[in-house]
DNA sequence: AAAAGCACTGTTATAATATAACAATATCTA
DNA sequence: TAGATATTGTTATATTATAACAGTGCTTTT
């Protein structure tokens, strides 16, 4: 769980998220017989370099200063592409999109929103997961995408007496 | 957590449903000095009359069909007064808003949401709720808002074979 | 009753987010 | 190389939501 924590303890190697972020990208489109165009590993890079959410249309300049059209059909589709993938996640609350830690192992996962500095982290909730599906079968109903989304305070703005 | 079935079983009585809301609304409006007034009223008439979230546009032909002025911060501002009280519900993947079936109860809970038919029902959470607030404490994070949000099938759904 | 204050609504304009539709180009496969 | 498929370009537009300010109508105080 210590890398649901990543995004709130300020220094780690970043960079390093990025590229094994990449890694997986190449591999997953190749495994799916796709490619990860200069577009969409451009937009993968965007939106990991951030741990805030970043809406589409904040990514449009920067797509526009690397030399591509930057129209925004062309940034929905990269987004759509790594969404399918797994590699990025919307968040729903902020019509946003964020990178996704773990790539590698999927599990099913909830996010920490602060709402002050809109820093977003990565939160497993296997252990609530299976109990949630059985629940909801009582109910007669079939659980095929979970989001959970928890807007609140993170430890630094919390410090912060600034409420 | 029956009531949290009742949308997925069609016949109730749901007119009862409707008239408790309104009430809850009359009570809950005085309490607070403000008032329910007719347009307030209506929408919340038109919300509870569907189990089906409804988006703010698909509300304004109603409105202007009762006589009433129909543009969108009309309905927005009734919908953000009727959201304060708790007796409405965004559905944030869906961009769409649902009656909350237990307004006097507050507790913290889901929504199921059919991908077929869009029919949605509340799920009770509380018995995970304190869980993932204690979770995420352990991460610096302080909840203030759960928005739970599950797609999949409903019962009638999937006994009706076409996926 | 007049006046002040507040809640509520009307109205116009526009922001922010997302997709449709079709043409053009690049890449892969046979 | 030709044909099929994936990807991108381009224009237009749909959908969702809010800003800003003017007007109206209660209600409370003097």
């Amino acid at each position: 769980m210590l890398e649901s924590n990543i995004a709130f303890n300020q220094p780690h190697n970043h960079s390093r998220c990025i590229e094994s972020a990449l890694e997986s990208a190449r591999a997953l489109s190749k495994a799916r017989g796709q490619r990860l165009t200069p577009i969409r590993e451009l937009v993968l890079k965007l939106v990991w370099q951030s741990h805030k959410p970043l809406g589409a249309y904040e990514l449009l300049p920067a797509l526009a200063e690397a030399g591509f059209n930057s129209a925004p059909p062309t940034v929905y589709r990269a987004l759509e592409y790594l969404l399918e993938l797994g590699l990025v996640h919307r968040i729903s609350l902020l019509n946003a999109f964020v990178g996704c830690p773990e790539p590698q192992h999927q599990h099913p996962s909830g996010f920490m929103i602060c709402r002050k500095c809109k820093t977003t982290a990565e939160l497993d909730t296997s252990q609530f997961s299976q109990d949630l599906g059985n629940k909801a079968k009582e109910l007669g109903f079939l659980i095929e995408e979970e989001t959970l989304e928890l807007v609140g305070l993170c430890q630094q703005c919390r410090e912060k007496q600034d409420v």
